[in-house]
DNA sequence: AAGTCGGGGAG
DNA sequence: CTCCCAGACTT
């Protein structure tokens, strides 16, 4: 009997028993041990770069994080530094990695870092959540890789790990299914390796069966980009981190959408805080 | 619970 | 071509 095997017969025989809690953590481990990933977010204990690497990592993959990151630092090394800089350089070293509001919103996070915590990131989960940008998930990973706090959180990579392995045969399953396990498979002793074992595993899974997270409740096919107001967005912002100043009749040529599209985006962008408008001309904010 | 938000690489 | 990515935030 395989041992993937042998963990589901003790689990649907038993639950989650120490037995079966141990074997898991063994299964997990073991691929760490053969092929876990060195990543530069893993090499420092520095709460502002860790951050910076889960901001980043946000609905992003690895492989085009590890290309933008260490710039990114080398341009803004601290939390002073990035509350300090102008939103244009911040959106400009952005670009590429997607969703700018992650951007805006770190650079806003450091301002609160700065004048609210006088520069230092606060090492509790309920601190880190009332943060711009810092939600659920991305609390309790900083309290874990920054801080080692032994917090409990789920991404798709661990959903595909406890999806593939305890509920194999089930569809629809819930992440509230999914937490008293992540919970009580956790390695309170080293959190922060269990998770990145538990991450680079789950990866590894969705490379081996497909994916997994297609059978989570919170799964959902997102709309096509070609053609997309995120598109259109992402080619204003474009325009004016090129040309600060352009007026709108100088933005549209490098539109694919109505005048009246590009003019609603460009308030909605105001209003959020990514650009200004002065005397009919753009620039970024 | 459902929409919106970027962009690129893999298959 | 389709799919998906270390989610957050608004409605």
């Amino acid at each position: 009997m395989s041992t993937e095997n042998l963990l589901r017969a003790l689990y649907s025989s038993g639950g989650l028993t120490p037995e079966a809690a141990l074997l898991f953590r063994q299964i997990v481990y073991g691929h760490y041990r053969r092929h876990g990933r060195t990543l530069p977010w893993r090499e420092t204990h520095d709460p502002y770069a860790i951050l910076v690497s889960e901001i980043m990592l946000q609905q992003t993959q690895v492989d085009r994080v590890t290309g933008k990151y260490m710039s990114f630092l080398s341009a803004f090394p601290d939390f002073r530094s990035l509350a300090a800089a102008t939103l244009d350089a911040v959106l400009s070293t952005w670009q590429g990695l997607g969703y700018n509001r992650r951007a805006l919103n770190l650079k806003r996070c450091a301002e609160a870092v700065v004048t609210e915590h006088g520069g230092t990131l606060p090492s509790t989960i309920a601190e880190l959540e009332k943060l711009p940008g810092i939600g659920h998930y991305t609390a309790r990973a900083v309290a874990a890789f920054a801080f080692s706090v032994p917090s409990v959180f789920i991404e798709t990579n661990i959903r595909t790990v406890f999806i593939h392995h305890f509920f194999n045969d089930s569809e629809k399953v819930h992440d509230r299914e999914i937490t008293p396990l992540v919970e009580g498979t956790l390695d309170h002793g080293n959190p922060r390796e269990w998770y990145y074992a538990l991450m680079d595993y789950g990866a590894h899974l969705k490379r081996l069966h497909g994916n997994p997270s297609r059978r989570s409740a919170h799964h959902a096919t997102q709309s096509p980009f070609k053609g997309s107001n995120r598109e259109l967005r992402s080619l204003i912002l474009k325009a004016i981190l090129d040309r600060p100043g352009i007026t709108l009749e100088e933005i549209m040529p490098f539109l694919n959408k109505p005048q009246d599209a590009a003019l609603s985006n460009l308030k909605q962008m105001e209003a959020e805080g990514f650009i200004a408008m002065r005397k009919g001309r753009f620039f970024i904010a």
